[in-house]
DNA sequence: TATGAATGAGGGTTCATTCAT
DNA sequence: GATGAATGAACCCTCATTCAT
């Protein structure tokens, strides 16, 4: 029996590395080239696979990048909540400032990325057609900040509202700042933006 | 003198209405079938002009795309200020409320629409590179809006973000509240919605 | 191994065989109407493949043009020798002017092969960017040349040079003599250039 | 009269700057990005007038390209004469390899100008559909020069075509051994050339 | 499972030409 | 004569998708 898992999981562990290349191949030409420029062919070729193989993992090429874009909205979150915690910061206003933050310097630092995810930062954690592997974990990420926010403060009612709010106004209001700087430049607006970030907690 | 003027007029007038025509057929279709399964002859062929005449007025699918974005923004807040106007609002406060009602509810009905201008509802008023012949309007309500959020509170040193805050908020949130339900339905998000407004400009 | 041989030669040779339908028609095609007046979906038509097969052999029109002139061009140089072997010519003067004589001869009966390879005549054994398969041959007959005329007046010490010289003599004269009779009509015309010819190699 | 004719001069005048423009447009177009890139549009546009305006000139684009090759490569040859006239040059062997001289020079240092005369050099003397105004010129270049050769040699029975024969050795050769250097380079097949040049005429 | 040759609809775009002004 | 907006056929080429191997 354990012959028999061991083979399985061999097949099974080759088929998750030909899927993680397509994903790491769509994702390097699709923040190099952009999603329109980008064709299977570029994704495979890349991927170092043949083109039909495309299609027995995904179905076509916004299944990918909507994949794409859950998988790296959760990995910003992720690794923002490394940090907060690394600063070892407590109380929930500075931990979802620093999140904030993080995410902002990432998107600054990355501008590609920014493009890429647009305004759809929240799909991130509020996603409910989530790709199974990741399910557990990304439920983690929104049920952590939901629970410390209603530590934070108890006589908030809409917590999930209330955290919905403040991912989407950074991801919104970030992408015009950064990109194009309208209404006017990140650096200028991001203490008015935390203000109102810890408003909303309050 | 009238002469030649009204001779000008007569084939600016007709190259305007062609124009027109062009941006009334492709919203149209965007809005019915989308903007990836709409091609520049499927608007050509519904505006009644041959498929090169498209490109003498735009310089394709995308930039027809941006144009009426920005037109049909621009004309949800030109509606949503008329609404208010009849409405008899005074204080900015619900003003900016009735606004915001307006516009919800016009996405509430036509969920083309907003599939259509997405996220970006901001475009219909924070455009630099606008339409020659809207820019005079387009910069007014905006600078309507600051003016009369600069005498409603005379405290806020952040007009401009503010206004940019708040429009992003309700058009990010609406685009999920109202599709996919996620968080959660309209309905019960709009409560939550206009009382975050209404902390924003006080 | 006879195996594994036989089924790779299976598809190759199918896209060999694709290959030279498509040369064939682009031939056919161009000598009937001419290079401008064919369109690729004219010579997929013809060949009986998709447009896009096209695009998996030649890069486009202007690719397969060129590989057919030096093909054709070859294949006259072929002929020509062929013939004066055939006729059992021995001395190098009498075998360069069987094949001038044959080459014109070609032309004169298939006046759109002349217009098709045009003044190019010479791309047929003088071509670095040789098309892989005929490098071989082409090369050959070059080298032929060029050996029997250093035997033939072992004092010329720019045998190259002059076998060029005399290819691009018939070959650009040929062309206004036959198509036009100008500066007058190939038939007084050959007796004067094979006499310089002659001078040439002496 | 004498007033109808300067009112038909000035009319006339005005047409025929008009065509100058649009021929100067054209050759310079045609030299900076060759004649498939280059639209009526790009001819029109760069000589300052309507698209419409060319085709109360010329039938299409191969009309102007066919006069422009004619007249640039009778411009040629007129500076070559001018050439060996101020350079002293008695004997038709020297005049004759002054002209040769001062074509290769002018193509190796415009090599844009080679591309586009080609191979039909010739065509700047010999060429029967010549246009009207410039056919006193054309023809005497072409006269003068077999009167020459004529003088030299009176034993020469063939003038046209030796004159011919050398015109178009020159022309077809420089264009392989100045671009491609196949089969060599111009500097090392110039002496070659003239050597044979020189027995062309004798 | 994996391949990659073949497909062919349909995309965007150009541009010579016309013709009302 | 001169214009340039309008035309629309025709072009090249891409590319998602299929399927025999």
């Amino acid at each position: 029996m354990d012959n028999f898992d061991t083979e399985m999981t061999k097949i099974e562990e080759n088929k998750l590395e030909k899927r993680e290349n397509l994903l790491a191949s769509a994702y390097n030409l699709f923040m190099r080239k952009g999603i329109h420029n980008t064709s299977i062919s570029d994704i495979t070729d890349n991927a170092g696979v043949a083109k039909g193989t495309f299609y027995l993992y995904f179905i076509d090429k916004w299944d990918i990048y909507e994949k794409l874009i859950i998988e790296r909205s959760y990995l910003l979150f992720d690794e923002a909540l490394i940090y907060t915690n690394n600063k070892g910061s407590r109380s929930f206003k500075d931990r979802i400032l620093d999140i904030a933050d993080y995410i902002i310097n990432a998107f600054i630092e990355n501008k590609e990325l920014l493009k890429f995810i647009g305004r759809n930062l929240s799909l991130g954690i509020y996603n409910d057609s989530l790709v199974d592997e990741y399910q557990e974990q990304y439920k983690n990420i929104k049920e952590i900040l939901e629970k410390e926010l209603k530590t934070y403060n108890n006589k908030n009612r809409h917590v999930s509202a209330t955290l919905f709010m403040i991912i989407e106004l950074i991801s919104s209001t970030c992408y015009d700042t950064i990109l194009n700087e309208t209404p006017l430049p990140i650096d200028k607006y991001k203490p008015i933006l935390f203000n109102e970030i810890k408003k909303m907690i309050k």
